[in-house]
DNA sequence: GTATCTGAAATCATATACGATTTATCGAGT
DNA sequence: ACTCGATAAATCGTATATGATTTCAGATAC
């Protein structure tokens, strides 16, 4: 039995999506660039089928839309579809947190704890990404152990979607990061001491649900003219 | 302009699509049928690949297994993944019926009424089949003017997914019909009297829990297999 | 009787080919 | 200069073909 056919290596559609999803996620494919079928298959040297079949899968998982004879694009996020999407992980991180808190070891709450630190020295000399890096990092901990993996997926795929949007306008208020600090240890304490699992949930929901109105009001105050016409194909 | 030609008919993965997806809602199609593309797709006289393409839609929805060189089938529900789903069903409809009550009319609500007291009728001479079909009609009154098409979504899947458990042993208990009625008639009192938000979230989301606890109740009595070791709320 | 092997049949995965549709280009007419 | 229309180019949608993998039936060995 030779090494090399030990491993049946991933399927070429399989290849295809992680190709397509790396890029979406990473940012190198944004909100509206075109996905061409014929060139994609190209850099993949493979044919057009699998990279269809990748693609038909991103769309339902809403990465992507597809349109007959046109074509196919990363999501054009809105910005009622982006409040939607926050409204969304409000519920369902909330709920994610509530589920994992029971699990959570005493090293899991010092190790968000140390991420919150390490947030709340970027405050000064700030740094927008970096923040919102720690911020994922920081809740991951919280909701990572919810036992559901149902909910957990929704609240992945939450957060992917708002990683679509890490340099649009709407992704960032000035005054927020300080009080999203605090918010954050009060949930983990609530968490240390046991707390009611619907505290916690609520409290965690709040949370979101702060940054949601945040970015309204912030929005509202600066008359953005429109939520930035994304560079298209 | 011929009139034949005016409507771009849909294409063909969309209407493999639809074709299995309807046998999957409908029981046709039960958990665990396999699905073999080349035999679809003379069903349908069209070519493998669109079936290939429809069959990973359903996939990445849920619904279907697509396994590599050996092929899909419809999705087995296991009892933990049933009540994964029930647990996220709770959550989301609550949250949809929450958010769906501030737009419900009078009208909406006495068609509520109306569904339920034809629940209630078909407690004695009790017919299980029509008490479910009922019991969706009775939530999506109420769930479905939620303006979040994210949430809406969501509940939807998560009663497709229940539907599909239609006929198993573990989408049944026998007291439970009566007290369910008695909820549903309180809820819709909640929306009636303007209640808060939260207190008629928890309310739809209790309702839900509490079906799932006499589920595992009844099951535990009887001695199914494995009695769930899984840390509901 | 059970286990293992072997070849055939079933089925999958993907490449290629080609017609259909959309989009872009460019010149004629106003 | 602008619109319109025709043609070309790009791209999509799907059928077909073929090699690869898995499954299964029957044969053989123990």
């Amino acid at each position: 039995m030779s090494a090399e056919t030990l491993r049946p290596v991933e399927s070429k559609s399989q290849q295809a999506y992680r190709f397509i999803r790396e890029r979406i996620d990473d940012g190198r494919y944004v909100p509206g660039y075109r996905l061409v079928l014929g060139q994609i298959a190209k850099e993949l040297d493979v044919s057009v089928v699998p990279v269809r079949e990748a693609i038909r899968r991103l769309e339902a998982e809403g990465l992507v839309t597809f349109e007959r004879n046109v074509g196919a694009q990363v999501a054009l996020i809105k910005e009622t579809e982006y409040l939607h999407t926050m409204q969304t992980l409000a519920v369902v991180e909330g709920a994610a947190t509530a589920l994992s808190a029971p699990y959570l070891t005493p090293a899991d709450l010092e190790r968000a704890r140390d991420i919150n630190e390490r947030m709340r020295r970027t405050l000064d000399d700030f740094d927008p990404h970096r923040f919102t890096e720690l911020n994922l990092e920081f809740h991951s901990v919280l909701f990572e152990e919810c036992p559901n993996p149902h909910i957990l997926d929704l609240v992945h795929r939450g957060w992917n979607r708002m990683r679509m949007l890490r340099d649009s306008s709407f992704s960032f208020v000035p005054g927020r990061a300080r009080e999203s600090v605090a918010e954050h240890e009060h949930i983990v304490e609530l968490i240390e001491q046991g707390a009611e699992p619907l505290e916690i949930e609520l409290a965690a929901r709040r949370h979101r649900t702060a940054t949601l109105d945040a970015m309204l009001a912030y929005q509202a105050a600066h008359k953005h003219p429109t939520p930035a016409p994304v560079a298209a194909r």
